[in-house]
DNA sequence: GCAATAGTTAAGTGAATGCTTCAGTGTTGC
DNA sequence: GCAACACTGAAGCATTCACTTAACTATTGC
C-alpha cells in the first residue's frame, strides 16, 4: 500500500505545486497552525486550507484539530515513499550503466 | 541552478501522471524509443509525443534523434534532484523529532 | 452573552492539462 | 521513385486546477 499507484499519484501532485511545497517546506521545520502556514503565502486562507486538504489526502501531511486550531504535520512515511520511487528507478538507471560499463571494459581487455 | 524552484516544479509535475511515471519507469531499464515507449500505454503516439516533451522540459529525460527514430533515456541528475529536495525536508523533520526526544528523555532524567 | 479568532464550505471563474484527430515532415528499404 | 515508417505539430475539446469571494460554524477570552 506504500507502492499504490494512486497513492503516488496524489503524492507528486501535492508536490508538483510551488506553494504545497512552501507549505511542506514549513512543516519540515516543526508543527504549524493553519493560519501559520498561510502567513507567508500571498493567497486567501480558503486557497491554503484547499492546499492543505490535497496534502493531507495525499498523505504527506497529517493534521490534528484542538479546539479551533488544526495543527498540521508531516508524514515522514510518505515522503519516503516517493523518495523511494525515485531513488528505484535512478538506480536501475545506474547499475545498468556500470554494467555497460564493465562490458565496454572487458571487451577491450579482449583486443 | 539545481534547485531552481521552478525546474523543481516542473520535475514534480512531469512525476504526478501515471502515463509519465510509467515512461520513466521504462527507461530506467534501458533507452527506449518514442514508439517503444508509446507501445505498453493506452493512448494515441502524438499524446506520448506530448508527454515525452513535458519530460524532457523537466529535465528528466534526454532524447536524441539520429534518422527518423528519436531514443529517450533518463537524466540521472535531474532524478538525484527531485529526491534530494524530498529528503532534505523528510531529514530536518527527523532530526527535530530526534532532540525534542532527546529533550524529553533529559527532563525526565531531572525528575 | 458576545466579539474576535480560526477555520470551513460552496459556488464561480479563467487558465492549464490530457487527451483526440488529422494533416503534415523527414528517413529508410527496396 | 515511392511506400512504409517514425515521428511532429496544430487545432479542438472536456476536465481539472488554483484560485476568488462570501456566507457559515465552532471556540475562546473577557
Amino acid at each position: 500500500m506504500l507502492h499504490d499507484p494512486t497513492q503516488l499519484d496524489l503524492m507528486f501532485q501535492a508536490l508538483a505545486d510551488p506553494a504545497r511545497r512552501q507549505m511542506v517546506n514549513r512543516l519540515s521545520r516543526g508543527p504549524a497552525s493553519v493560519s501559520q502556514l498561510a502567513e507567508p503565502l500571498a493567497m486567501s486562507l480558503s486557497a491554503v486550507v484547499q492546499h492543505l486538504n490535497l496534502l493531507e489526502a495525499s498523505g504527506l501531511v497529517r493534521t490534528q484539530k484542538v479546539g479551533r486550531v488544526r495543527t498540521c504535520q508531516i508524514e515522514p512515511k510518505a515522503l519516503r515513499a516517493a523518495e523511494h520511487w525515485i531513488n528505484e528507478r535512478r538506480l536501475s538507471w545506474e547499475r545498468r550503466l556500470d554494467r555497460l560499463g564493465d562490458f565496454l571494459a572487458e571487451t577491450k581487455d579482449e583486443t
